[in-house]
Formats: C-alpha cells, sequence, structure tokens
RNA sequence: GCCCCCAUCGUCUAGCCAGGUCCAGGACACCGCCCUUUCAAGGCGGAGAUCGCGGGUUCGAAUCCCGCUGGGGGUGCCA
C-alpha cells in the first residue's frame, strides 16, 4: 500500500509550496488508494507554536484535504530517544561535547582557508572513559551520526532521476541536541519508517538531506523508501518563493476571496500537467483519477498571481454551484460591513457572477446592491448635473410607478424616453448610473433595476435629483 | 568556495525517455476587432520561442552525447 505523508513545521502560516507539495502527496495517496499522514514536526521547540498548528490544519481542511493518521512529533521524544540510543550503541552515533564557539572557529577557520567545512569529528574519537569523565562534569553534548568517509550514497529519485552525493560533501551531523531534543533529519526517518511511508514527497530543497538520512534508514536497519523531490516555486525574479514577493499563504489568498477549489487546481498546475493536453480544469476528484508522478515536471515553477486569477474567475461564474458562491460570498459582505438575506444574494450573484474574479472584488463591485445609499464620483457628479440627466431621472421615476422592473422593462423604459423625448441611449443610461451606482462604471443597470427593491432605487433617484440638480 | 538540481513564447506548460508528422501546440498576460448602457465577462483574430550558448552524433536534433553559461537550492545543536 503507498503511504504518504505531509510533514509541516508549525512556524509560520501554510505557505503556497507547502501547499503545493501537501496536495500532491495527498493526490499521489489517494490515487493509489492509499494512505495520507499529517505529521506536525514541532521538534524545534524554540520556533514552533500550537497556534501556528491550528492555523495550518485549518488552511489544509479548507483546501480540502483529509488525512488517515495524524502525529505531532513533540509527543513522540521517547521513542526518538530510544533509537538514538540504538544507534550508540550501534557505534553509529557518539556523544559530540564541542561548544558552539568551538564549531564556529572550526566552521571560520574552513572558510579561511577556503575548503568545505565539515564536522571535524573530533569528538568521534573520545573513549568511553574520556565520555564517562564529561558527562560526570555535566557537560552539555549532543549526539553526532557517524558517517563513513568519502562514500557515495544514491538514489533514484522519481522526479530527478539517479542523485549520487559524497558523504565527504558533509561528514558527522547532529541528531540529539545538547537539550536532549533530536533533529529533523533524524525524527524524520524515524518516523518515517515507522508510520510505514512508501513515498517521500517534499520540496527539493531536501535533497541535500536525502543521503543524510538514507545512511540512517541503513543504521537502524529500515527499508528506505522512494524519493520524490518537487521543483520549488519561485517569485517573479526567480527566486523562491517568500514573504518579501508578498502573499505568499494560503491564508492569504483565502482572505483575498480566492475559493479553495481554485487555489487547489492552481497549484495543481504550477510542475503538474495533465495527460490530457490542454485541459486545465479539474476537480479534486478528477485530479485523483488522473494524477501521476511521471506528469510532473522537474524544474521549479514561477508563482503567476494573474493565472491564479483568472482560474478563480473561471471557478466563480462558472465551475461552483450558485449555492456554494453564495456560502462563500457572505462572509464577504459582512465582513465588509454590508447586510442581506440569503435569497437576495442568491440573485445578485445569479446575474453578476460572471463579471468579477474574486469574492473581494465582486464585494466592490455589487456594492451597489447591498449599500443603503451610494456616494458619487466626481464623473457621475458631473453627469448628474446635465440639464438632461434631470429629465431622464424624472421621467423615468413616473414610468415605474405601476411597474414590476424586470431588465427587459427597464430596457423597455428606456427605449421609450429616448423616443418620446429624443434623448441619446447612452444618456439615459449614464445619467441612471450614476443616481443609482454614484459611478459611471460597473454592473448593468437594467440588472440593478431588477433586483434592488423599487423603494431603494426611486430613493437614490431623489437624492441624486435633490444633491445636483 | 564546495555539493546538488534545473534550462521550450514575458509566465505556466505540451513535445524530449522510444530523433523526422514541430519553420514548435495550448493556457495566462498583451494587442486588435465584435458584442454592448459603462466596466468587466464572453466571441473572434493577432503578435510573441532561430527550443540558453557552443560543439559533436545523424541523411535529419527541441529531442541523443560533451563542454560552457545562466538560474535555483543546499552548505545549522532550522525544517
Amino acid at each position: 500500500m503507498v503511504i504518504t505523508r505531509f510533514a509541516p513545521s508549525p512556524t509560520g502560516y501554510l505557505h503556497l509550496g507547502n501547499a503545493r507539495t501537501a496536495i500532491f502527496s495527498y493526490l499521489f495517496a489517494r490515487h493509489h488508494k492509499g494512505k495520507f499522514i499529517l505529521r506536525i514536526e514541532d521538534t524545534d521547540r524554540e520556533r514552533s507554536t500550537k497556534e501556528f498548528e491550528d492555523m495550518l490544519i485549518e488552511d489544509l481542511k479548507w483546501l480540502g484535504l483529509e488525512w488517515d493518521e495524524f502525529y505531532r512529533q513533540s509527543e513522540r521524544f521517547e521513542i526518538y530517544k530510544e533509537y538514538a540510543q540504538k544507534l550508540i550503541e550501534s557505534g553509529h552515533a557518539y556523544p559530540c561535547f564541542c561548544t558552539l564557539e568551538e564549531l564556529e572557529e572550526e566552521r571560520k577557520k574552513a572558510e579561511e582557508r577556503g575548503v568545505p567545512y565539515r564536522y571535524s569529528g573530533k569528538c568521534r574519537v573520545l573513549s568511553r572513559e574520556e565520555v564517562e569523565v564529561l558527562k560526570r562534569e555535566n557537560k552539555p553534548y549532543t549526539i553526532r551520526f557517524k558517517v563513513p568517509d568519502n562514500t557515495m550514497v544514491v538514489f533514484e529519485d522519481l522526479i530527478k532521476g539517479h542523485i549520487a552525493i559524497n558523504t565527504d560533501d558533509f561528514g558527522d551531523f547532529v541528531i540529539v541536541r545538547s537539550d536532549g531534543t533530536p533533529t529533523y533529519n533524524f525524527v524524520v526517518v524515524v518516523d518515517d519508517a515507522l508510520m510505514g511511508v512508501t513515498h517521500v514527497i517534499r520540496g527539493e530543497d531536501h535533497i541535500p538531506n536525502t543521503p543524510k538520512q538514507i545512511l540512517i534508514y541503513e543504521a537502524l536497519g529500515f527499508k528506505v523508501p522512494a524519493f520524490v523531490h518537487l521543483p520549488v516555486i519561485l517569485g517573479e525574479d526567480r527566486s523562491k518563493l517568500s514573504k518579501r514577493h508578498g502573499a505568499v499563504s494560503v491564508r492569504n489568498y483565502r482572505e483575498e476571496g480566492y475559493l479553495p477549489e481554485a487555489l487547489f487546481n492552481y497549484l495543481c498546475l504550477l510542475g503538474w500537467s495533465s495527460p490530457e493536453e490542454g485541459r486545465e480544469i479539474y476537480s479534486k476528484e478528477e485530479f485523483i483519477k488522473i494524477f501521476r508522478l511521471e506528469d510532473i515536471n522537474s524544474s521549479p515553477a514561477i508563482f503567476n498571481k494573474e493565472k491564479l486569477k483568472w482560474l478563480n474567475g473561471v471557478y466563480i461564474r462558472e465551475v461552483v454551484s450558485l449555492e456554494r458562491l453564495v456560502d462563500e460570498f457572505i462572509p464577504f459582505l459582512q465582513k465588509a460591513g454590508y447586510e442581506a438575506d440569503r435569497e437576495y444574494v442568491r440573485r445578485v450573484l445569479q446575474s453578476t457572477r460572471d463579471s468579477f474574479e474574486t469574492l473581494k472584488e465582486g464585494v466592490d463591485r455589487l456594492k451597489p446592491f447591498f449599500v443603503e445609499e451610494v456616494s458619487y464620483s466626481e464623473e457621475a457628479i458631473s453627469v448628474l448635473e446635465n440639464e438632461t440627466s434631470r429629465i431622464v431621472l424624472e421621467a423615468f421615476l413616473q414610468r415605474i410607478e405601476d411597474i414590476d422592473l424586470t431588465q427587459e422593462k427597464v430596457k423597455e423604459i428606456a427605449k421609450e424616453i429616448q423616443k418620446e423625448l429624443k434623448i441619446k441611449a447612452k444618456d439615459i443610461w449614464h445619467a441612471l448610473r450614476a443616481s443609482l451606482t454614484g459611478k459611471l462604471e460597473g454592473v448593468g443597470v437594467d440588472i440593478l433595476c431588477s433586483i434592488l427593491p423599487k423603494e431603494r432605487i426611486k430613493k437614490r433617484i431623489l437624492r441624486a435629483l435633490q444633491l445636483y440638480s
């Protein structure tokens, strides 16, 4: 059975790159009817917080991911301790009493001489007696993994292919900190092995860690899983997507009014392309059905907000159901301080959902449907100040009195006014638009009139008349 | 510095593994036209890549090989 996992550390909001990694892991597991695990990697107690963990989980759920098992590394320290002990006993690891300062010194020296830095292995040769003495003196120590000299560690990455790295490139590394907490490269192996993870899917920034981990798998007698290193997501300037590129967390996009399905879909399109050439819109279920690792591109992709936005627009106007759209839209309305009953919102969106690309943009564009009174732009005011506008508005008011306003009816009335009063169509619509929306651009006036309660229409026109004619 | 990864329109990509059907296809963005009461949306069309560069191999290379360059990542008692 295929088992994959997503293993974020709760040190910030869910990053787009991580979200994509999670999605691919999830899709791969579901495609193979396997298991998907969520594991919180909070071994770094300094930087990890419960708040971020909660946010991470919330955002993952919002994206539509569900997991079959959940773990938190901070609750598994006993297990790691046990395996660290095993490694020491089998001679694969040893205590290291070097201080941070000593190591810094070594590093600096290496740099000065222009040679790649590796831990010297000073403590590797300490005798059992020396270790006992130092321990008795209560000297703090880390535990280091003993890395064999000049050995090629080789693995077949399912995306990158054959990768070979020489152990001399890294040297003995720390697996347990001096405060007793285990480090990433060590716990990730213990957990993946114990949890039966078959495919380790993660960002390519982990490639250099992989040989270290393979060495631990082997030392512990665990089966080495398959590795899948996803290309990273880059910002416009081709450097790794990060905070300085602006909105980079799932949360940001959620708050901007992006639909989870659209973000999910877009993230999948970064680096993955459908075997059905040309098709880009897929539901989660469809993705699960056709997702294959072979279709993942091995080069990094630049995140393009424009395309995400376009895709979100596609979802808003034609993919999600009206009811879902209403559900998603209402919180944004409320946040903007507008109130409206569900049925009204439903009617508004039914005829306007094809004209905006994010929910936030939608709220802005549909303002005239939800506010009591509008405020006028300079251009709108200058239109309203025209004599023609006054005539149009008065004529319109007169004619809507006993009529049930539909889009067609509004157009009819406009035509009547055009004919009878010899006023250009453009001027009629301009006047109506200016008085009803306070602007010269936006939703169709006929649509607005067919949905906005007549009392409000009258009130707005009257007010415009009062103020500017 | 050292190690590793990557390289097709501005961007995401198809094609590359199994060389000819590719003077390179699609999507976003861009430009133009149409629709139209405005702005969007939509429809139609256009421009945009000598496939990073240089060598090979071959009758033939985006596709195979070598070198170079460029970009990215890693180089932690972070993950």
